[in-house]
DNA sequence: TTTCGTACCGAAAACGTTTTCGAAATAAAC
DNA sequence: GTTTATTTCGAAAACGTTTTCGGTACGAAA
């Protein structure tokens, strides 16, 4: 019942412990004769290395853990594929943790996986994540993180994010040609760095092409579990505060669904009346009505990535080489749909 | 750099090992003083006990593992933050896999983690896992495994359902309640056990109330990435067959949603033409139009639940103790809405 | 014959804990 | 003063691997 040991292969066969090892990773110094031996003996008595035995030993666990702010989310739960699906192939597996957007639930995860001794940490940040030394201490001790879509810059190690400012620019731009003339945004809680620059995106393009900048029209939302009610309770606001508003660029798609279902209950047409332009391409999008045009963010080759950014730098830090941190920056793209103008 | 030692702490204490093992679990057989001493050095240099060391010693990782068919899906998400959060709370990690619906990644997978020695195993079974092999041989090496929502009968282990049965039976009489005369079924894939259960649920339906049950009118779809389009192309399949349908009962929310869409589409009125009961009640049926009347199937509460009984179960083969397998069915729910008549 | 090289094997240390068991030292009981 | 408890400590084994370093044995070269 109990699991076999190389030492009970090694009794079966009359040789050592040291022999059956080596035997079994095709060491130059044992014979051919005993290898065979050793290795049909392994399989009948369905030999298992003992993965403790071998941590302890190797120093390493082929594991590594993920820390992510909500896992029920259609871009997070697909970084996470992508995370998985590349670490199956490499021979890692992944322990996944949510922060709940909570910086003290953070600090403890990262502590626990620092204990768990995990090989390395894929990470992206709480909206309430202001403080860093947690993530410093795990760089100080040389131990490889890469964090994705919600970074800190100030943070020195890789980083995996799309061009966030760019996006938003794009998507504001795009009302903007299409001739809306006075544009909201909704935008996402103050912290993180992705929805200021989302911001600035959308401020730029205003600026830009000589609209004004009206800080009372940016409506922020917390982007957390009751998105979407947020985006009703915002969408109702702005009917209330601005009946002259006639495009809105939302930080997130879940959030524009929202506003969407409130403007279509309201007999607010869109995109008649108001253009809306989303974030993230949720597939949610293609199916409302009307369609949403939304900036896709792709999150399955994010967590792709940034899985294979993490594996160079376990890579380099197992031998001892230094490491440089890179900044991967993913390509997005404006998806046109139905809820703005031609 | 490194990380500290017990033997380092010792020294610095010119005491043994053992003592400051004990002082730190707080053994009786070790002074207050000396206890005193070895927690305040301990904690200035940081101590971390090495988990490959304890889990080699202790013969446990204080992890477990998660297979599921897939990730990026409603329900599973939920179940996996489920699992997570009740994990969390008991000092568990969790090391979460995906099947992808298919039998020979399950089995690696299983195996995977069976070398990993992870403390126990929870599993919803991929569509095409028909052979069982992998799930017994597990068990028989005396390691907890829990299988959830998706499960084999056959296998002697706990579970954690719904009874789909009664629920795609309520929803079935809830269309004939609502006075559909002719009602079509959407179902799932051939093999798993819930898609069987909420077929014969439908067909019990039928036949309870005098109406006949036409296999015809039963229409099968994969679940997979795909579901969406599958709902609309099997809408559009029914449009073709059968105009004289009035109702239909399909296997999930998503596949719904599709036909839904589809329907709208062809100017099909839902519910006036065409009846439709979901299953799931995943939040999008809520804002989509008409809103989609379904069953509600407590994702989060399934993980939780599942993760409970694994614990229990680990819990007892620790002791040696032996375990009595539960079947738990948790409770659905009808959530009628706008796409059934009142 | 001796010497050298090669092919094969194994003893032993190490990884960092946990736990058993006995020993020493002190205090209490007679 | 001797015996018995009680308190406090540590040596050592064990968990199962990996890897270093010597050591045989045997054939070939000298």
């Amino acid at each position: 019942m109990k699991p076999v040991t190389l030492k009970q292969i090694a009794e079966h066969l009359n040789i050592s412990v040291t022999t059956v090892s080596k035997a079994l990773k095709d060491y130059s110094d044992v014979s051919p004769k005993t290898k065979a031996l050793v290795k049909e003996l392994a399989k009948t008595l369905n030999y298992k290395p003992n993965a403790f035995a071998v941590n302890l030993r190797t120093k390493e666990s082929k594991t590594i853990g993920l820390i992510i702010p909500v896992i029920v989310h259609h871009f997070f739960s697909n970084v996470i594929r992508g995370i998985i699906s590349q670490a199956e192939k490499k021979g890692y597996l992944v322990i996944i943790l949510q922060s709940n957007e909570s910086y003290e639930l953070e600090k403890k995860q990262i502590d626990l996986l620092m204990s768990q001794r995990v090989d390395g940490i894929l990470i992206s940040l709480a909206n309430g994540t202001a403080n860093f030394n947690h993530l410093n201490d795990v760089l100080a001790q040389d131990k490889p993180l890469v964090m994705f879509d919600k970074i800190a810059k100030i943070v020195k190690c890789s980083k995996v994010i799309i061009d966030d400012r760019k996006a938003a620019y794009m998507a504001t731009k795009h009302l903007i040609d299409t001739g809306c003339k006075r544009i909201a945004h909704f935008r996402g809680a103050l912290l993180p760095q992705n929805s200021i620059d989302r911001f600035l995106g959308y401020k730029k393009a205003l600026l830009d092409n000589n609209m004004p900048y009206d800080p009372s029209l940016v409506y922020i939302c917390q982007c957390d579990d009751m998105s979407f009610e947020e985006g009703k309770k915002n969408a109702q606001q702005l009917l209330k505060d601005h009946n002259d508003v006639d495009g809105i660029f939302i930080n997130t798609d879940l959030v524009a669904i929202g506003a969407l279902t409130e403007f279509n209950k309201q007999g607010v047409k869109v995109p008649e009346d108001i253009s809306i332009v989303g974030f993230s391409n949720w597939f949610m999008s293609s199916v409302i009505s009307p369609t949403l045009t939304t900036i896709n963010q792709p999150g399955f080759e994010m967590g792709k990535v940034a899985f294979k950014q993490l594996y160079k730098e376990m890579k380099r830090i197992k031998k001892n080489k230094p490491v440089v941190y890179k900044e991967i920056v993913l390509e997005t793209a404006l998806v046109k749909r139905e809820s703005t103008k031609k």
